[in-house]
DNA sequence: GCAAATTTTGACCGATTGGACAAACGTTAG
DNA sequence: CTAACGTTTGTCCAATCGGTCAAAATTTGC
């Protein structure tokens, strides 16, 4: 409905797909007012009006951004299956969303960013889909909990819990490098997280007694 | 040695700290690079130029506010004592973090903002004195699980999950409302939250029979 | 090969920004 | 009362910002 007819030249798609991937770099690391159009021109290897040419303006660029990024931030949890065996469904779900962390690091703090500053463009989208999407799955995990196959806990605070440590990876990435040092703060930091997040929560839920 | 002689006025504190309230205010939602000194000035009930005689430079705002909010911010995990009972002194050690987001969250997102955009201004500290106190509380937990008071994992991670968790209640304020909704999302959210983290960190860290 | 359509650029604009400055205003101690 | 000091304000400035525009350069369809 809101796109009629996005006929576009090869040139377009291009320069299009250039200009969100630098724009992607200095939105997740100056946030929105703190980045400008020459910058972002200037990453893309092009001019400012060039740029302005393929987004007239700038909060074009980030609601384009925005967008793509809410589709594949989600998938995770809408793949967590009501049919799979529990314990293993919620091992999966925590492990793609570290993935996530380790291999999408500026899209989370994109997202981070936007929620940080109070979530002024994608407000409708988190009371609206989002909600939906976690109550489907909260169901999901308490009918789990009900047939006893995994321990009693509040289902939602439990996926704002996975979100928060999963993401805290990228979003606090300099922090926990900065902390582990160059020994422990090299590659292997996600191996050691994904074992310790691991143990934390599956371990934790396996159903008592 | 950098503070030679702070030699103030009655009006000077005063100012000086209407300044630095409204600027926590404004910074903490809009990021430094998003915030003007127009804003800062105008939540503080004065004019630019005036705010600029107590502030010579917009930075120098920004340096005051992170200087005292790293004292606060790590007095929890300084508090967390070798002496005491390991459960309960990481049981408290949540909760003082959750209320620190419940009462504090400016000051969270302040930090979070930071964090996010690569730790420009407070590195040094990060690798400094953060650093060697997480070291320092590592060595103790491990202790801990050397003598079988709690269940072994990494200390390291362990801090990382209690941060991201219970800052999350702060920072990601606005999409945990959203999720939970009008009802599960008043008031009563961080004694849902800290239920579930006890359970979450403090039955998981029980020593396995 | 050529005309039409698309892409790129340089020059420019008004608005906003962080900050400077001197003059005006208030306060306070002797 | 008054001189010295502290505070406040209006005005101004250069830099940067998002964005426009017309003209030049390039690509594309035939």
């Amino acid at each position: 409905m809101d796109t009629p007819a996005p006929r576009r030249t090869r040139i377009q798609q291009e320069k299009r797909e250039l200009i969100l991937e630098a724009a992607l770099e200095v939105f997740s690391t100056n946030g929105f007012r703190g980045s400008t159009i020459d910058q972002i021109a200037e990453a893309a290897g092009m001019s400012k009006p060039n740029l302005l040419y393929y987004f007239r303006r700038k909060e074009d660029i980030h609601e384009t951004l925005m967008q793509r990024l809410l589709d594949t931030w989600l998938a995770p949890l809408r793949e967590l299956d009501d049919i799979g065996d529990p314990l293993t469904e919620l091992r999966s779900y925590i492990r793609r969303k570290l993935e996530m962390a380790r291999d999408f690091p500026r899209e989370s703090r994109l997202f981070a960013n936007e929620i940080l500053q109070g979530a002024p463009r994608i407000m409708p989208m988190l009371e609206g889909e989002l909600k939906t999407l976690v109550d489907e799955k909260a169901a999901v995990i308490k009918g789990w909990m009900r047939a006893g196959k995994i321990a009693r806990t509040d289902p939602w605070h439990l996926i704002f819990s996975i979100w928060a440590t999963t993401q805290h990876y990228a979003d606090f990435d300099v922090q926990v490098r900065a902390v582990l040092g160059p020994n422990r703060g090299g590659d292997g930091r996600f191996e050691d997280a994904a074992r310790f997040l691991e143990q934390l929560f599956i371990d934790g839920l396996k159903p008592k007694g």
